[in-house]
RNA sequence: GGUGAGAUACUCAAGUGGCCAACGAGGGCAGACUGUAAAUCUGCUGGUUUUCACCUUCGGAGGUUCGAAUCCUCCUCUCACCA
């Protein structure tokens, strides 16, 4: 039984840190009902949760069915020093009314894929504020200037002269934190938080807590670019609440080797199904395309429905096989007169009439299906369909 | 606190008085080819009721000049070395 449990959580994560303490914490389970606490943080300022998201809040689903209860944190206290895993900006603060928001967003995001019943959402402002600033100054002894050094993050920062400020020292001593309050088991995060989850057991450690959280980290899911991890701010995402037709659109425009990442991160389908189906495209007996549509639509059903699935599946053969316009095109209704550019700028196609221009030389537009190559043109009374590149369309009513 | 170096568009990075809306690379967008895949080739990549024109941009504010990203002054920020 353990060892079963055992072997699907781990599947497609990077790396566990104390496999013995998971180990231990699932045969407790089985044998005397008792649960455990794991725990991961959220960032408060993004409330769309992606699938890079899911990647994590899905293997923390599977583990509440072997026992596990969800300590969601949301970090508005570290929220207001930022992160400096990878990029670094300095943030916003945010208002105490912004992040409930927020975290009222994760909530009815998070809840389609975890129980409810075996969640907690946590704010770390909780802590931190009772903790005051000897207790905070307490904090920094447990660790040195030169071991903060050695995360790569700020290793390349500093050897590449770049600024590091002290507050981004204390981001993961205050992450570490987080496990001491909570009395967390298992701590999960992307690979590249691995540095921010040691704290965390150094820090129960150092505050004598008797418990040494163990560590799961999953690999971070790369975006549409097939390059950069999955963010928001890279605008290269596929959101958990966006429109079937957009998230099928985007799993399909994915690359076909990042096809077999999201599948064994994302999909239900087992390693073996996965594994065969890797093989008989190799073979040639099945077309990649085919396979990328399976996963599609079981991310879309997911999320929205079967049939909003198989809606999606088969708008996308209309636009993008047949070449028809969707079925669902946005409607304006303009004055005219008016030229194409300024035309295709108030049917946000375009930000500027310049680029509209350029899009127009360049073949981009079509009205009523057919190429326009005049960027001279003035539109008159009439409805129009226009395309500008392949995926933008608008319905136009010049009156 | 002292000395020196630096801040250029989404990112990196040239440019040191006019030829600069600013070389180049990456990224992005569009076109061809495709499976809206990858790879490849081509073009574009500040704005403007319309482009052989005009307007705004090179950390910020002033100044010199017919003319400034480039020179001068002050300020802000960053890095290095010394303390």
């Amino acid at each position: 039984m353990v060892e079963n449990a055992l072997k699907e959580i781990k599947r497609g994560i990077n790396e566990i840190i104390d496999e013995e303490k998971i180990k231990e914490l699932l045969k407790k389970y089985y044998e005397k009902g008792e649960n455990y606490f794991i725990k991961a943080g959220f960032d408060p300022t993004a409330p769309d949760l992606h699938l890079g998201h899911t990647v994590l809040i899905q293997k923390m689903a599977l583990m509440q069915k072997y026992g596990a209860l969800v300590q969601f944190v949301i970090g508005d206290f570290t929220g207001m020093i930022g992160d400096p895993t990878g990029k670094n900006e300095t943030r916003k603060k945010l208002d105490k009314e912004t992040v409930l928001k927020n975290a009222k967003t994760y909530e009815e995001q998070v809840f389609k894929i975890l129980d409810p019943n075996k969640t907690k959402i946590v704010f770390n402002s909780k802590w931190f504020q009772e903790m005051g600033s000897l207790g905070l100054l307490e904090l920094t002894t447990t660790f040195s200037v030169a071991r903060m050094l050695e995360r790569e993050d700020f290793e390349k920062r500093y050897k590449s002269n770049a600024p590091i400020s002290i507050s981004e020292f204390m981001y993961p001593l205050l992450q570490g934190y987080d496990s001491v309050a909570l009395k967390s088991d298992i701590e999960l995060g992307g690979t590249d938080q691995k540095f921010n989850l040691l704290m965390g057991r150094h820090l129960q450690r150092a505050y004598k807590t008797g418990k040494e959280q163990a560590i799961i980290t999953m690999p971070l899911l790369e975006g549409l670019d097939g390059i950069n991890k999955m963010s928001k701010s890279l605008g290269n995402y596929i959101g958990i609440t966006e429109k079937p037709n957009d998230m099928y659109g985007k799993i399909l425009s994915i690359s076909d080797e990042l096809m077999w990442k999201y599948y064994e991160v994302l999909s239900d389908k087992s390693l073996n199904e996965i594994a065969k189906m890797k093989n008989d495209v190799e073979k040639n007996i099945l077309h990649p395309k085919i396979v990328k549509e399976m996963l599609a639509i079981e991310i879309v059903s997911r999320y929205h429905s079967k049939d909003d699935a198989l809606k999606a599946k088969n708008e996308f053969e209309k636009v993008h096989a047949k070449k028809e316009l969707p079925s669902d095109i946005k409607e304006y209704k303009i004055e005219g007169p008016i030229w194409i550019a300024k035309l295709i700028v108030e049917a946000k196609m375009e930000n500027s009439t310049s680029q509209a221009r350029r899009q127009i030389k360049q073949g981009a537009l079509k009205i009523n299906s057919k190429k326009c190559l005049d960027e001279q043109l003035k539109v008159d009374k009439g409805e129009y369909i226009l395309q500008v590149g392949k995926r933008k369309f608008a319905k136009i009513k010049v009156i």
